[in-house]
DNA sequence: TACCAACTGTTGCAAATGCAACTGTTGTTT
DNA sequence: AAACAACAGTTGCATTTGCAACAGTTGGTA
């Protein structure tokens, strides 16, 4: 082992991939059994929360996932009834994207075992250190958000 | 919006995700430039740090990727000249792959990026912070692979 | 020895994903 | 008004990825 090789700060980018690696092997299984393809997820939720009509492009910016492939997922969803979209007439480039109630359902039917899998990851974490992680994952996201948004 | 339908818990799921794909983003371009798929580097590093010969499946376990993704992944790289692979003669069922000085090399020319990028996503942390940060995850992913491993 | 289960790696398949090129729409500038 | 740039979404392409089926190897058991 040659430690001096990859220093801490470096490791961090490893760190963020195994966590996401990880938490998908977690509920894989889960979410196909139910239908739902991984990949939808975020997007599911998203929408879930949002009241009003929003465009691909928000979708796209505030996940930071491609808009081609929202695009393909979007259309996915509109198939399985998860959301409807229409042309926004008053700017007839943008879709109007909006959840139906079988999304929020579904949302809700899904979100305890990402809970429980949440679960396995901060198995003995104090309230106080779960409240330090999302502060600090909420500021790495925003930093890194604020970065990519300027180019 | 609605935030009673996804609370804090549920939430790390997409803190995860999203910290992974800006990561990413983040870096992908510069990777692509100097020849270097994404996907390779998790693997480069892994060997880079090792100093004797290891088995496809010790690497597929400790990053917690598909066998048959690392087959092919391994297969890329030995093309490239980042490692060798070679028959294990005292149990022919496995591969011995170990890394070449290229590997090391490149490995060495681009973690700057990836420090980079990192100090993007910490920008503003105390060093006491991106210590529980590191303690945090590291544990996390302690957690989540003892949980799997057990399967 | 013969059989069988476990192990290790490979490959076919389907789905995901980023990029770039493209279409159609809107807004701005001359 | 005409031309052009910016915007929003779609699609072709190449690559990635997990799962399952498979092949060869090893070890244990009858």
């Amino acid at each position: 082992m040659r430690d001096d090789l990859v220093n801490n700060q470096t490791r961090f980018g490893y760190r963020f991939a195994m966590l996401h690696r990880l938490q998908l092997t977690m509920y894989r299984d889960v979410f196909l059994k139910e239908g739902i393809q991984p990949s939808w997820f975020p997007f599911m939720v998203k929408l879930a929360k949002e009241s009003r009509p929003v465009t691909q492009d928000y979708l796209s910016q505030s996940l930071a996932i491609d808009k081609g492939t929202t695009a393909r997922v979007l259309s996915n969803l509109e198939k399985n009834g998860y959301l409807t979209r229409e042309v926004n007439p008053e700017n007839r480039r943008q879709n109007n994207v909006i959840t139906t109630e079988k999304n929020r359902t579904t949302v809700c039917k899904m979100l305890p075992f990402v809970s429980d899998a949440m679960n396995v990851f901060m198995q003995g974490f104090t309230e106080k250190e779960r409240e330090t992680l999302q502060d600090l994952t909420d500021r790495m996201i925003n930093n890194a958000q604020g970065e990519l948004g300027e180019r």
